[in-house]
DNA sequence: AGCACGATTAACT
DNA sequence: GTTAATCGTGCTC
């Protein structure tokens, strides 16, 4: 059976939280009779105002309006020209934060999703941020979309556990020109061994073990 | 009204 | 390892 939807409070808690619970759930696109999913494998948490790599970090804008939202909201944006990028929004609403999907390992509808990515196969099919959106058709359409709305063609469910063994944290990507100690502060988690390159992917199949704090 | 740049990707040396 | 592609957004003038 596939799991339920992950409600609000799974998402209403610390961003860093979210962004290390998120590794191992299905990230599922569409509706009942039509999936597009994959296990999220690689995630960054942005922390409000304070943190200098975060959008919010300027304040409200009508770009990042979506962060300032309710938890369990998609925050879509669109940049370097070409790509659009998901998050996740967490923490209550009125505060500004929210988990960047980097990295996800296919596990339902890869052919749709190849086709969606030009024909590209293998791990460069959706172990980065902007391809996991292309694979999965997500653009400004989903922008403030929210996840635990019933019937919404985008959520989250169980997946399999990520053991605290097997999560890798690092630096952010791509914050070149942000200060420290946001620059560098460790804030980005992701599957040991996955992503990049997503081999050795979690083995498919049904889950063997609960998400860590199951949503009810 | 103009402009510099970006939570990236793919192609190339 | 380096760099072009490509344009919405937010900031400056």
């Amino acid at each position: 059976m596939n799991g339920a939807r992950f409600n609000r409070s799974f998402f209403d808690r610390p961003v860093l939280t979210v962004a290390r619970e998120l590794l191992g759930t299905r990230l599922v696109r569409g509706e009942s009779g039509h999936r597009l999913a994959g296990r999220i494998v690689e995630t960054e948490a942005y922390d409000g105002t304070g943190d200098l790599g975060c959008h919010a970090r300027a304040g409200r804008t009508a770009r990042n309006a979506s962060m300032w939202g309710p938890p369990g909201h998609a925050y879509v944006y669109f940049t370097y020209g070409m790509h659009w990028l998901l998050n996740l929004v967490t923490g209550p609403d009125a505060y500004p934060a929210a988990v960047l999907l980097r990295a996800m390992v296919p596990e339902e509808g890869e052919g749709e999703m190849v086709a969606r990515r030009g024909g590209r196969v293998g791990p460069a099919l959706t172990d980065g941020p902007a391809k996991l959106c292309q694979a999965l058709g997500i653009g400004s359409d989903q922008d403030g979309l929210d996840l635990c709305a019933p019937g919404a063609p985008l959520w989250i469910e169980a997946g399999t556990a990520v053991p605290d063994a097997q999560v890798v944290t690092g630096s952010r990507v791509g914050l070149n020109s942000v200060p420290e100690p946001w620059k560098s502060i460790p804030w980005r988690f992701r599957v040991r061994g996955l992503a990049p390159g997503l081999r050795g992917a979690i083995a498919h199949g049904p889950a063997e073990a609960p998400p860590p704090q199951p949503p009810r």
